[in-house]
DNA sequence: AAATTACCCGCAAACGTTTGCGGTGTGCCT
DNA sequence: AGGCACACCGCAAACGTTTGCGGGTAATTT
């Protein structure tokens, strides 16, 4: 097999007798440069796979072309969903996409801003983890002129443009479903107070009992966001579900998990205890009773915060940062 | 807001009144340069936080520390901690990581090689989409001494470093499993054919029912490896239902989502039929019955992936190339 | 005092590309 | 024949960094 090192515009010009300007016009059929010769160069770098170092464009141009993205964690399908959404949307544009995982982590999120400032990326995309909550490694990129859209997991303290689902709606939606069915004690396993999507939902859950008239009891809000936190919660949980009738999650697997738990321990969803989640996951329609939970919008997000992002870069600017709210929609299955 | 262009080595020259060499040693230390250069540059260099230029970086030293990866969807769990495992051992190693995804596309696959090698990737990991039969695009880099490291769906006329879960062995297990309890009638939701893992574990299915002497029946082979084939093939499953008593599906989706076909028409499982997938989604464990699979270690096999491309890319060659072949784990639960 | 040595540091080229400017040759007009 | 316009192309600088080499100054040796 034999090995042809990438040819670059030079290794072009010397073969054909011409300079490098002289290819690279040639390439991009610049009219100062024959018919004939333009036609000679573009056969013979199609014919030695003749492909622009990006690298070196980037240097020149001072613009790279590509986009960084910083997500919690992939493995969850929302935010498989919103990447699916940018790069769509990235690549129709021209643009490349790097995609980084905080895990959560905050200094890991810092570490990803470096390292696509680093790369000189023209924009970022960005989901911020649960432990974030100093915001200097986001305002340092603007500092350089590097714009932000955060998506869903939105930075209160920054301004920029900022795309996310109407979680207050959602919430509000699905608990109030509950409440006309006839619930009246339900449980919301909430997520931390320094997320805005928690907060949202956290608020939304208050004000559906608030429109049915019905008293928020703060022991029936619990922090609880993960299948792991519903494990070690298990027992107070558990304590709690006779004088319960319904949980709302903040998130389809804390429902999940929460119903497994409770049906483990021989309730009957939704007859004994309804539950709600929100996200609609793809879980949501696989476990039995299916679950009743809110969708987001997660591919059309990640379109939308991908063109906020790109218009921002080519100029395009609208006088102020702007806020796409996306609508929630509420999916009744079995489960509540 | 103070905007603050990102400094270059040349700009704390001049600021100091040095060259861009000694700025440049000063930042690594190097002997030629005087101790008292030295604290001075990089209390400077810290200041207004410089960062080394990746893309000059890279255009110099014609190697981008960078590697890219191609899954067919980032969706899928497995391949989402594929991902997790390459992340996690390249940044330890220093290298970044662009992530690409085929969506099970071949042009989009051959698009998605091509930009990665015009970013000047140092290396490819590669999970190749269904719809791959051709390898030229994977040949075309490898010439340009660009090495690949397939992972799960390696492709077979290339040779090449491989990181595969042993898919025969686990198909072999979770069927002779099935048949051990007594069931006879074994339907097999297979995958394409021209797919190793495919083919692997259809192979560890016949296996099984050798070892059991029982004739393999075409008949009882479908391929169906998504739930949206599921639906498609709906009445044919559903009118062999009655006939089969055990179902093994390539992979946990299509298992599950031919539970919930199963369920909703009345059977029982496992009791009428029993069922079992591959590749331990976190959904096995979230329906009901919860779902007997094979465990794949995907974060694993992508730290070994990574550690093999790595240790290529940085010239520890063994003479041959390697593949890698992680156990597949039987995960009995309560669907068979 | 002259020569050697060590210690610091700067020059310039190179990586691949783009682009303003200047240059050459040809044909046309007067 | 001289001037002009036009078509075509090359030079060189620049983006940010590294690095071999050469040079200058001061300290040490003979």
């Amino acid at each position: 097999m034999m090995k042809t090192l990438q040819p670059s515009i030079r290794d072009i010009a010397k073969a054909l007798g011409v300079s490098a300007s002289t290819v690279s016009r040639a390439l991009k059929n610049h009219p100062d440069i024959s018919k004939d010769t333009c036609q000679k160069v573009q056969e013979y770098a199609e014919r030695v796979h003749y492909r622009p170092n990006v690298l070196a464009l980037g240097l020149k141009s001072q613009r790279s072309q590509t986009i960084g993205v910083i997500v919690p964690e992939i493995v969850h399908h929302f935010f498989s969903t919103l990447i699916s959404g940018i790069e769509d949307l990235a690549y129709g544009k021209g643009y490349r996409v790097m995609i980084c995982q905080s895990n959560e982590d905050y200094l890991r999120e810092v570490i990803n801003v470096q390292a696509l400032n680093d790369h000189r990326v023209d924009g970022l995309l960005v989901s911020i983890s649960k432990s974030t909550l100093d915001a200097n490694h986001f305002i340092r990129v603007i500092q350089n002129e590097v714009p932000i859209v955060f998506m869903d997991r939105i930075c209160h303290d920054i301004q920029s443009d900022r795309v996310v689902t109407n979680d207050f709606e959602g919430a509000k939606m699905v608990v109030s479903h509950m409440l006309q069915r006839g619930r009246r004690r339900i449980l919301h396993l909430a997520g931390p107070k320094h997320l805005t999507v928690g907060v949202e939902r956290n608020n939304g859950y208050r004000q559906a009992l608030v429109d049915h008239h019905i008293a928020v009891d703060e022991d029936l809000i619990l922090h609880c966001d993960t299948p792991q936190r519903v494990e070690t919660r298990r027992s107070q949980i558990l304590a709690m579900a006779n004088e319960i009738d319904g949980i709302f999650a903040v998130n389809d697997f804390t429902a999940v998990a929460s119903m497994r738990l409770l049906q483990d321990a021989g309730y009957n969803i939704p007859a004994d205890i309804a539950i709600a989640g929100f996200g609609d996951d793809p879980i949501a329609d696989m476990v039995s009773p299916s679950l009743t939970t809110v969708k987001q919008r997660g591919y059309d997000m990640g379109r939308e915060a991908a063109a906020l992002l790109i218009s921002r870069l080519q100029g395009i600017q609208p006088e102020r940062f702007q806020t796409k709210v996306f609508p929630a929609m509420l999916k009744v299955r079995n489960s509540a």
